[in-house]
RNA sequence: GCGCCCGUAGCUCAGCUGGAUAGAGUGCCACCCUCCGAAGGUGGAAGUCGCACGUUCGAAUCGUGUCGGGCGCGCCA
C-alpha cells in the first residue's frame, strides 16, 4: 500500500485545504520528492499557490494548513521550511512496506491502470523494404519496443503496427536493381544506375533467383535498354542529370515490366519478401515484435485509397489544379495544399496514408501513435489536417519524433544512405555491441534529442555502458541467493520482519523502489521510456552502495531475513523495468 | 526566407506542467577487497544552465528577441 502513501498525504492535504480555504477547495494538491533528505520524503508547496489567489504570506497559511492536516499513521511529522513549503516525513514502517508490496505483487509490481484498457495502436520503423535496417531504424525499433512494452504495462491495450511501404516506386527501383544484377550475371550487362540500389544484398537475391529459376528472366541487354534516355555523365550533379537519371530509371523500370510480363511480379513480389523476411528477423532477434504487418498495397487492392479520396473530394476539401487533385489542407493549418493524386493518374503516397489513418480510425483504435523521424516533422499538419476533413479527431493521433541516430566511425560521420549501400546496419550494430547494449544505449535519452552512437566506442567499451551495472546490481542479488541457506524463501521473505531495516541506505533503497509506480506513470504519460532508464540506473546506484556498506548474510536472523527480502525486492523491479526496456536479466556475468 | 527541434561540468546527457544549495555517467585526483561478485564502493576538484530583456514571492524551466547547431519546406517515399 505504500504506492498510495502519495495520494493518502494528497488527501490529507486537501483535508487541511477544504477547512483552511473553502473556496479554493479545486486547488491541484502537489507533492513531489524533495531532492535533499532533510527536506522529508514528500514537499507540498499548497501554501505557496494559495498566497497568490490569497494575497497572504505563504508562511501563515502554511501554517493554517499545517495546524488543519489530519493525524495519520504513516507520517512521522510534518513541518513548515523554505519559503513555505509543508514537508512530511514518513515513518520507517510507512516507507518499508513497500518490500512486502513488491515480493507480493512480483512481476506486476508497478503495473497501472491509467491506460484504463483503451485501444492504442504504436506504430513504428516502417521503413521501406528495399535493404536491410540500419542504426538510425534501429532506433526507432528500440523507441517504439519500449513505449510499447511501457504502455501495456501501464494499463494500455496496445497493437504493435507495422507500415510496409509494398505499393511504391521505391519497390520497383529495388526489382529492377535485383533484376539487373541477374542479367550481368547471364553476361547481358546493362550499366548499373547510380540511383538504383547498390547494396550487395541486391546481388545476392539475383543469384537466388538465378539458382532458383536458372535464366528464365533473361532478356538481351538491348532490349532492356530499348528507348531508354540513357546516363548522363557521373560526374554531372546538376538538375538536368539528375532529372535524366530518374528518367533512365523509370525506363528501366518500364522496358522490365515490358519485357517481362507475369514474370515481373514474380521478380517484385521475391524481393519485397526477401527484404520483408530479413527486416522481420533483424527484429525478432533484437527483441521487437509485431502484431500486425499492414500492406499499403492492400489499401489500393480494397479501393479504400479511391474512396477516402472520394470522400474528402464530397466534403468539398479537394480541388483540380494542373491535372492533378489537391487537398486542401491549407484549410487545416498546413502551410500549403497537397497533391494526391498526380496528373499520370497516380496516388501519392500522402494519398494512401490518409487511407491508411482512417483505416487506423476505422479499427476501432480510441489512441494512435505514430513513431516517425525527426526529419518528418512537416508532415504531421497535413496528416492531422486530412483526419479533420475526414471529420476525425486528429487529437487522437500523436506524432513522436525519432531523432536520426547519427553514427560515427573512426571519429567520422558514416553515411546512413541506403541506396548508396554505405552504411552501417542494424544487424552489424547488434552483433558488434550486442542486444541488451544496443537496446539500453538507445532509450538511454530523449527521443527527440540526437543521439551519437560513436560505433567504437560502443564496440570497445562495451563493458562501460550502463546497462552492465544495472544487469550487475541484479546478479548481485542472485548470487547473495544463491548463497542463502534457506529452504523456504517465499514464506520467509514474506515474513520478514521489516522493522530491522533501520540504516539509511534501507531506508533510501525502500523509498526508491517506492517510486517506481510513479515513474511508470510519467514515463508513460511522456511517451519516455529513457525515464525508465535513468530511474533503474539510481536504484542500481543505491543497490550497489548498500551492497558495499552492508553485509546481507549475517549471522542475526531476524535482520538477514529482513535485508534479503529488500534486496529482492531490488531485484524485482530491476527485472521488471529492463523487461519493459527490452533488456535481459542475466543470473550472472 | 518560413516552420520544428536542440544549446546545462572537459565529454555524453538527465532535470523543463516554475520551487529550496542545478544532478548522473565518463574523464581527472586520493582512497576501499583476511568480508555475500571490485563490471563495485567512498571522498575531491569541475557550472555566466548560449546571450539579453521580460513575467513574479521565486526562472535551467514560462514569454519575446538574439546568436550558434540540426532538420524540414516535391505531382519523392
Amino acid at each position: 500500500m505504500t504506492h498510495d502513501i502519495k495520494t493518502h498525504l494528497a488527501d490529507l492535504m486537501r483535508a487541511a485545504l477544504s477547512s483552511v480555504a473553502p473556496d479554493q477547495a479545486d486547488t491541484a494538491i502537489v507533492l513531489e520528492r524533495p531532492k535533499q533528505a532533510a527536506h522529508g520524503d514528500f514537499a507540498c508547496n499548497l501554501a505557496m499557490q494559495l498566497a497568490r489567489s490569497m494575497k497572504r504570506n505563504p508562511r501563515d497559511l502554511a501554517k493554517l494548513l499545517l495546524s488543519e492536516i489530519p493525524k495519520s499513521p504513516f507520517v512521522g511529522k510534518a513541518e513548515i521550511a523554505g519559503a513555505g513549503f509543508i514537508n512530511f516525513h514518513l515513518l520507517p514502517s510507512a516507507k518499508l512496506e513497500v518490500i512486502r508490496s513488491v515480493l507480493a505483487q512480483g512481476k506486476s509490481f508497478g503495473r497501472s491502470t491509467l491506460g484504463g484498457k483503451k485501444k492504442v495502436q504504436i506504430e513504428f520503423v516502417s521503413a521501406n523494404p528495399t535493404g536491410p535496417l540500419h542504426v538510425g531504424h534501429g532506433r526507432g525499433a528500440a523507441y517504439g519496443a519500449s513505449l510499447a512494452n511501457l504502455l501495456a504495462y501501464a494499463g494500455w491495450d496496445v497493437t504493435r503496427e507495422y507500415y510496409v511501404n509494398d505499393a511504391g516506386r521505391q519497390m520497383d527501383i529495388l526489382s529492377v536493381s535485383a533484376w539487373l544484377r541477374y542479367l550481368a550475371l547471364y553476361g547481358e550487362d546493362v550499366l548499373f544506375p547510380s540511383n538504383a540500389y547498390q547494396g550487395d544484398y541486391v546481388c545476392g537475391m539475383a543469384e537466388q533467383m538465378k539458382i532458383a529459376h536458372g535464366d528464365k528472366f533473361v532478356r538481351s541487354a538491348k532490349s532492356v535498354l530499348q528507348g531508354t534516355p540513357g546516363l548522363p555523365e557521373n560526374e554531372r550533379t546538376d538538375d538536368g542529370a539528375k532529372a535524366q537519371r530518374e528518367a533512365q530509371l523509370d525506363a528501366l523500370i518500364a522496358n522490365a515490366k515490358g519485357l517481362l510480363g507475369e514474370d515481373w511480379n514474380y521478380v517484385h513480389s521475391h524481393v519485397l519478401n526477401e527484404q520483408l523476411e530479413d527486416c522481420r528477423s533483424d527484429l525478432e532477434e533484437f527483441g521487437v515484435h509485431y502484431d500486425v504487418w499492414f500492406s499499403e498495397k492492400s489499401l489500393f487492392d480494397t479501393g479504400l485509397v479511391e474512396r477516402c479520396i472520394q470522400r474528402l473530394e464530397k466534403a468539398g476539401h479537394v480541388y483540380v489544379q494542373n491535372g492533378a487533385r489537391w487537398f486542401k489542407s491549407t484549410a487545416f493549418g498546413d502551410e500549403k495544399d497537397r497533391v494526391v493524386q498526380r496528373d499520370n493518374g497516380l496516388y501519392t503516397y500522402f494519398a494512401s496514408d490518409i487511407a491508411y489513418h482512417l483505416n487506423k480510425f476505422e479499427r476501432g483504435f480510441e489512441r494512435i501513435i505514430n513513431i516517425w523521424g525527426a526529419d518528418h516533422h512537416g508532415y504531421i499538419p497535413r496528416v492531422k489536417g486530412a483526419l479533420a476533413a475526414l471529420d476525425l479527431d486528429p487529437d487522437v493521433l500523436d506524432v513522436a519524433l525519432v531523432q536520426f541516430a547519427i553514427l560515427y566511425r573512426n571519429g567520422q560521420k558514416a553515411s546512413m544512405s541506403t541506396r548508396s549501400g554505405e552504411f552501417v546496419t542494424l544487424r552489424t550494430l547488434r552483433q558488434d555491441v550486442g542486444n541488451d547494449a544496443c537496446r539500453f544505449f538507445y532509450v538511454l535519452r530523449k527521443s527527440d534529442q540526437h543521439l551519437d552512437f560513436d560505433l567504437d566506442l560502443a564496440k570497445s567499451q562495451s563493458n562501460e555502458n550502463p546497462v552492465y551495472y544495472i544487469q550487475y546490481a541484479h546478479a548481485r542479488v542472485c548470487s547473495v541467493l544463491a548463497q542463502w541457506d534457506e529452504a523456504n524463501v517465499e514464506a520467509t521473505l514474506a515474513e520478514a520482519d521489516l522493522s530491522c531495516l533501520d540504516n539509511p541506505h534501507e531506508l533510501v533503497l525502500a523509498a526508491r523502489l517506492g517510486e517506481f509506480p510513479e515513474v511508470i506513470e510519467s514515463a508513460a504519460n511522456e511517451l519516455a521510456p529513457h525515464i525508465i532508464a535513468f530511474y533503474l540506473k539510481d536504484l542500481a546506484a543505491g543497490f550497489h552502495s548498500y551492497y558495499n556498506a552492508e553485509r546481507m548474510l549475517v549471522d542475526d536472523l531476524a535482520l538477514k531475513n529482513a535485508r534479503i527480502a529488500l534486496a529482492t525486492a531490488v531485484r524485482q523491479v530491476i527485472r521488471n523495468g529492463l523487461a519493459i526496456l527490452g533488456v535481459s536479466c542475466p543470473q550472472s556475468m
